[in-house]
DNA sequence: GTGAAAGCGCTAACAT
DNA sequence: ATGTTAGCGCTTTCAC
């Protein structure tokens, strides 16, 4: 049904070995005419290599198994697509698994993953991390994306949240703003540490005193960002500014201060955090930081590719720095706005809509 | 290095073929003591079977190829959920794979699927569909999820798109509406014509003439939404409520009516389509009938299924129906409001903020 | 530069 | 009910 290296081999007369040779571009040396005369003949038969074969044969399977905690989460597809991207330029291809959360999913997903021979692993956000004993003993390579919880970790990629609060609060204090209200994460996400780290130094760097009170508990959800921005207009001394640690929570702080009579950015400015879609088509639009998913991302398809070709290595965090993204909330001038790029999908059909007509 | 049959068979004293029978679940028939006895010694030295060469010898390799036009694309990350969740408890993984709405792409994309011996394909949103000749001849099964443009199709799962549109203006005029603006999607959407139809049956079957004025052109995006809703406006006949065929548009045009001067939904009611998770946090929430991304997701993979084990056949299209979500931006009292569930994110959150401290 | 042959781990046909 | 054997398609020694 199927072409394969022995028909190739019959059609040409040269026998199987060499066939392999040139059709799995090894740098065994093939006289020039022999590897042209069984690149046509491939080529005009439909060569497929069988790759349960090869893999059976070289214990490499050119595919990576990506455990994400689901595929569903906001941060989830920027960071698989940015392992795709350079994962497929180097011929390889990705398994994804859901775990949901839980060890045992976990643990289920990846002894799965190891019974398809994947080359490494990438774990997403989630890891329930204890270590998974087949895993170690395959001697495979894997490492963490965006882990949300627990310390530093080896072989992680992180953002830089302490970075990202600094850019948000230079860019507040930049603009005026002395007294900045906080809305934070919960306390056990290192993003939240991060980010509140990122908020006082920048204040210490400004030579701003750090004021506890302006610090206020949220979850990362909408009702936290409401309550806080509330709680924040009852203080003695009323902040100019919120720095809302995630864009929901920053959405939940402008109903909140709306809802008090005031107006945002003329009364009072907000910065969220995250980038995320729904900040540029709310209004006023939000500034807001970055999280750099897709790079994440392809940092650690990078790294775990380096370590599938020359052997695993440990490596320390790295951190992934975003960027700011001067919107409307935050009262800056038209002049700072950052220019915005269109979505993939939204110039996709921006072309389709003048080129293809009624099919 | 890892435990193969072989292993198995040594430390059992059965041959290959008795271990074979048992760790593979076949139905054929093996003492109750011997299949005992041969789960333990699996279980304790770890055994994991070699999948490449499991499917080098049954040629089926219990994974199906997820072709995706961008895994970053709205719907895309619930559609493949639904797929991965069925196949999950059916034993197969997938490879997803992105074709950037490119027939190139696509065709090599495909390529690599089959080379991977995938026992089917899945293709989700965009599909060149010049019928590929290589899948031809492999007589995989095949087919189309939530594909964007052109008619119906054999092997397809679409949305419902024309009944979601009927929902909408059903609740409309069931509110005493009479005169509902419509801002369409582009023509050559196939979801653009089957919520058009919805919207002018459902008119005709409450004895509501149709009038053309109040189509408004769009093409999914924002400003759209906002220079429909304008222009509805500017009619003679004002419409009291307006039907925007997506939320992107539906947040558009309520801007665009705020703007104007109107309160949503006090002096006019705006409905949108594709329950995105934006229209929960938005302020008015917005009211949406849902594109059911995942169901539709979870029919392709049991359809595929299906194929792959009883052989090919070709169904005719399938619909899929949404829902309607009543919130606030259609002015429908509060207690006619559908109940939300929170996100799976949100739920893990708040199971883990009480549960667990600081690693 | 090319070929012959072995074998990766597994399953299925064919014995027994 | 169990064992023997062959072979899926490929790569890789090892010969020549």
């Amino acid at each position: 049904m199927s072409i394969t290296l022995e028909d190739i081999s019959k059609a040409t007369g040269f026998s199987p070995a060499t066939v392999s040779r040139v059709l799995s571009n090894s740098r065994y040396p093939v006289n020039a005419a022999t590897r042209q005369r069984i690149l046509e003949v491939a080529q005009t038969l439909g060569y497929r290599p069988n790759l349960s074969a090869r893999s059976l044969r070289t214990d490499r399977t050119h595919t990576v198994g990506v455990l994400v905690d689901d595929i569903m989460s906001p941060f989830v597809p920027p960071i698989v697509r940015g392992i795709q991207d350079h994962l497929m330029q180097y011929g390889f291809s990705c398994l994804i698994v859901n775990s949901d959360w839980s060890p045992d999913f976990e643990y289920a997903a990846i002894e799965n993953l190891l019974s398809h021979s994947v080359d490494g692993i990438i774990f997403v956000e989630y890891s329930h991390l204890a270590v998974h004993e087949a895993l170690e003993q395959s001697q495979k390579p894997h490492l963490f994306v965006h882990r949300l919880f627990g310390g530093a970790v080896k072989n992680s990629i992180v953002p830089d949240d302490y970075h990202g609060a600094t850019l948000a609060m230079r860019h507040l204090i930049d603009l005026g703003h002395r007294r900045v209200g906080y809305i934070s994460g919960p306390e056990n996400w290192h993003t939240s540490r991060g980010r509140l780290a990122g908020y006082r130094d920048e204040l210490a760097r400004q030579g701003i005193t750090f004021d506890p009170v302006l610090v206020q508990p949220g979850d990362w959800e909408f009702d936290a960002g409401y309550a806080g921005a509330r709680r924040l207009l009852e203080l003695a001394e009323r902040p100019t500014a919120v720095f809302a640690t995630n864009d929901v929570m920053a959405l939940g702080a402008i109903y909140g201060l709306q809802d008090a009579g005031l107006a945002v950015p003329a009364d009072i400015g907000v910065v969220g955090y995250d980038n995320r879609d729904f900040t540029k088509i709310f209004r006023p639009q939000i500034t807001t930081v970055s999280l750099p998913a897709y790079e994440m991302g392809r940092t650690a398809a990078e790294r775990l590719l380096t370590q599938i070709t020359h052997g695993k290595s440990d490596f320390e965090e790295i951190k992934i720095t975003g960027q700011l993204y001067v919107r409307e909330s935050c009262g800056a001038d038209a002049a700072l706005r950052t220019p915005e790029e269109p979505l993939a999908a939204t110039v996709f059909r921006r072309v389709l809509l003048n080129k293809q007509p009624e099919e």
